[in-house]
DNA sequence: CGGTGGATCTGA
DNA sequence: CAGATCCACCGG
């Protein structure tokens, strides 16, 4: 079963049932414990500032216009592809950025890929990692995460985690919408990424510095 | 803390 | 077209 099967909930709500959930790319498999949840553009059900649909589709963005359960990658700061499951109705955009997960199976190939990681704890720690561990490329944008098919697949957890295991605060590097806690992370896991406020961050309101 | 890095978007 | 921006990471 895959999200598009089951009934919509708004993004944050998406995003809870995401966590736990198990990701799976050619024999490495990690248990997502990290996520943040991204809305669309201001016309629509979620407006949100923050999110790369905000202002309306592109070519990069297309992904997140279409169907639930698909995979959008992007090359963030020039060097890292991270990852978001578009969970919207088609033509309705709203993503879970996946930011973190634990390496469940395929440690050898995970700890080729990233060398520079000290811990097994931190193999697939941080979006940019996360996609290098999993060995993700931007071709594989707009891949079906619940066709079993797919070179890349998304397991949803067959039990949703406690909401007292879930923990939650604002999203990590977003300058707008600060105030906003859409950053959802498994309490006690050693891969959830340390929270870095984005250095411009403001709540809507605050006075600029 | 600073250096790194490239696709994407915006507005001339 | 050039310039600004961007949902980071690493090493020191």
């Amino acid at each position: 079963m895959g999200l598009a099967e089951l009934e919509y909930g708004d993004p944050p709500e998406m995003a809870r049932r995401i966590l736990g959930g198990t990701l799976t790319a050619g024999g490495v498999v990690v248990r997502i414990v990290e996520v943040e949840a991204y809305g669309g553009p201001i016309d629509g059900p979620w407006p949100d500032p923050a999110a790369h649909s905000y202002r309306g589709q592109t070519n990069r963005n297309a992904v997140m216009f279409g169907p639930a359960g698909r995979l959008y990658v992007y090359l963030s700061y020039g060097m890292h592809l991270c990852m978001n499951v578009s969970c919207g109705p088609d033509g309705t955009p709203a993503a879970v950025l996946l930011r973190a997960g634990e390496v469940v199976d395929g440690h050898d190939i995970v700890a080729a890929r990233r060398p520079a990681a000290r811990s097994a704890a931190s193999l697939a720690k941080g979006p940019g990692n996360l996609g290098s561990a999993l060995g993700i490329g931007l071709a594989d944008n707009g891949t079906a995460l619940f066709d079993a098919d797919s070179p890349i697949t998304l397991a949803m957890p067959l039990f949703a985690a406690y909401s007292d295991e879930i923990a939650s605060g604002p999203r990590v590097g977003v300058s707008v919408a600060a105030e906003r806690e859409w950053r959802f992370w498994i309490r006690g896991s050693s891969s959830v990424s340390s929270y870095r406020r984005s250095p411009k961050a403001r709540l809507v309101g605050e006075p600029e510095a």
